[in-house]
RNA sequence: GCAUAAGUAGCUCAGUGGUAGAGCAUCGCCUUGCCAAGGCGAGGGUCGCGGGUUCGAAUCCCGUCUUGUGCUCCA
């Protein structure tokens, strides 16, 4: 239904495709757009301390350095050539060294050159099949990599951004200073980051270039617990005013060791994709860790200044993080039903939440004869909301056309309509029919369309 | 990266060495006129791509790309 509708497409696909890559259509589009139109509203707009950035991809190196990304983000992968199979090379060290009680090798300081002769020098066996074969280590790192400037010197190496948070937390002065606030306050972001995962799939799940909406949300640490449950809580109920299906929802709370290096607290909500339970909202406390970082590598100073208790603190940040596209995937599949209708017969609805829906009223002419009459009030309509105006085949195709899309509702022209001038307007979930004027429907609409 | 299955029209698929097919969808005309009606017709495919074998390849072989699944990995 997404190609077939226009929603999303493969990328490239004429020159056989790019692994992993995915064009939105028109439709697609327009409800990626309207999530973020929601998003914004709810998390900037109706939040007086919250205010939005949109930062550069293309950020200085030492961003990396200092939020950990360089090195946590970097694994030293290692095959066996016997078996094929793949390994960490600092796992397989680690584990060679525990288990021969080694203390002169200290895992967390050994180079890859290191590791490269340790493996060799004691014969380290693959746990696979057990042979001593391994290709020499390689590294992986997440991040992008590209370069700025016309050479391709390694000293140009510059990284596409793997998370837009980083660009909130270097401009956490700029911010703070141009708009006077005072904390709590939160910085959003919505805009692309890269990672180079090694196991994309699951069509629009984990893609390697996607859409982020980022809240960071700075507070007094002694407050952040309480910020830190507010927002998870917060994030849960939005899903639910748009519609989600509860049973389709968990919180889950990360076990300690499952903690990022940056975090002292994660939960996730997680959706009943149709494939397997995935992670769909990350609400993570960093703590105080990328603004002393950053304070650290930069020198900025980003302690805050607490007139209350007079003296300076370092703020603690909440933050809620979600993937734009899989949000969009939550709600397509959240909202795709086959309804059994009379004389078993199925409808395809996209019971999509009005707020959401790429568009929000069909016209339709009951007869070809009457489209010319009723053209002008797509055109009016369309300064208002986006409108349809579908001609071709029969009514009773062309409302399930648009109940397929989610359109909410459809306007119905007919031979009275010139006489009378009132449609029928018909909604999507109950299928009632409503006669109202014509002069009436953008207020009819716009009611609806309350957010 | 490894293993494995698949790729033919927009979609779902049939076609196993000899003329490229069906249903649905799309478009047009007629008909109908408020929930996928009917009739007639049309458009759309170098069979993922590139080699090879063959008189002849969608079909056999090799390579490659893409997708699914399982490993490895997932800050």
């Amino acid at each position: 239904m997404a190609k077939n509708r226009g929603f999303i497409f493969n990328g490239s696909e004429i020159y056989g495709g790019l692994a992993n890559t995915f064009d939105y259509g028109p439709l697609g589009v327009a409800l990626k757009n309207n999530i973020k139109y929601a998003w914004r509203k709810k998390f900037i707009q109706e939040q007086k301390n919250n205010v939005e950035i949109d930062s550069s991809i293309l950020m200085n190196p030492k961003v990396w350095e200092a939020s950990g990304h360089l090195s946590g983000f970097s694994d030293p992968l290692i095959d066996c050539k016997s078996c094929k199979m793949r390994f960490r090379a600092d796992h397989l060290v680690g584990d060679f060294i525990r288990e021969n009680n080694i203390d002169s090798v200290n895992i967390n300081k050994i180079t890859n050159d290191e590791m490269n002769e340790f493996i060799k020098n004691n014969k380290i066996k693959c746990e696979n099949c057990g042979s001593s074969n391994f290709t020499e280590i390689r590294e992986f790192n997440l991040m992008f990599k590209t370069f700025m400037g016309v050479i391709e010197d390694e000293k140009d190496v510059i990284f596409l951004r793997p998370e837009t948070a980083q660009g909130i937390f270097v401009n956490f002065n700029n911010v703070s200073r141009s708009t006077r606030k005072k904390l709590p306050f939160g910085i959003g972001q919505i805009g692309k980051s890269f990672r180079n995962e090694i196991t994309p799939g699951n069509f629009i799940f984990r893609t390697r270039e996607f859409e982020q909406a980022e809240l960071e949300f700075f507070c007094n640490p002694q407050e952040s617990r309480y910020w830190f449950d507010f927002w998870r809580d917060f994030c849960y109920k939005w899903l639910l005013e748009l519609n989600i299906k509860p049973e389709n929802l968990i919180i889950r709370d990360h076990e300690k060791n499952e903690l990022s290096h940056y975090s002292s607290a994660t939960c996730d909500i997680e959706y009943r994709f149709p494939f397997v339970w995935g992670e769909l909202w990350g609400i993570a406390h960093r703590g105080n860790f990328d603004l002393s970082q950053h304070q650290k590598y930069s020198g900025e100073n980003f302690y805050y200044f607490d007139e209350k208790n007079n003296l300076n603190i370092s703020p603690h940040c909440i933050e809620p993080s979600v993937g734009v596209d899989r949000l969009l995937l939550t709600f397509l599949c959240d909202a795709y039903c086959e309804e059994k209708i009379d004389n078993n017969e199925t409808r395809i609805v996209l019971r999509l939440h009005n707020i959401l829906a790429p568009i929000k009223l069909a016209i339709l002419p009951l007869s070809k004869k009457l489209s010319s009459s009723c053209i002008r009030i797509h055109e009016e309509l369309s300064r208002y909301f986006s409108c349809d105006f579908d001609e071709s085949g029969s009514v009773g195709k062309r409302y399930r056309r648009q109940d397929e899309i989610g359109t909410p509702y459809c306007a119905t022209f007919d031979f009275e309509s010139q006489k009378d001038n009132c449609v029928t307007i018909r909604e999507r979930d109950s299928m009632k029919q409503d006669r109202i004027k014509i002069i009436d429907i953008k207020k009819y609409i716009e009611e609806k369309l309350f957010y």
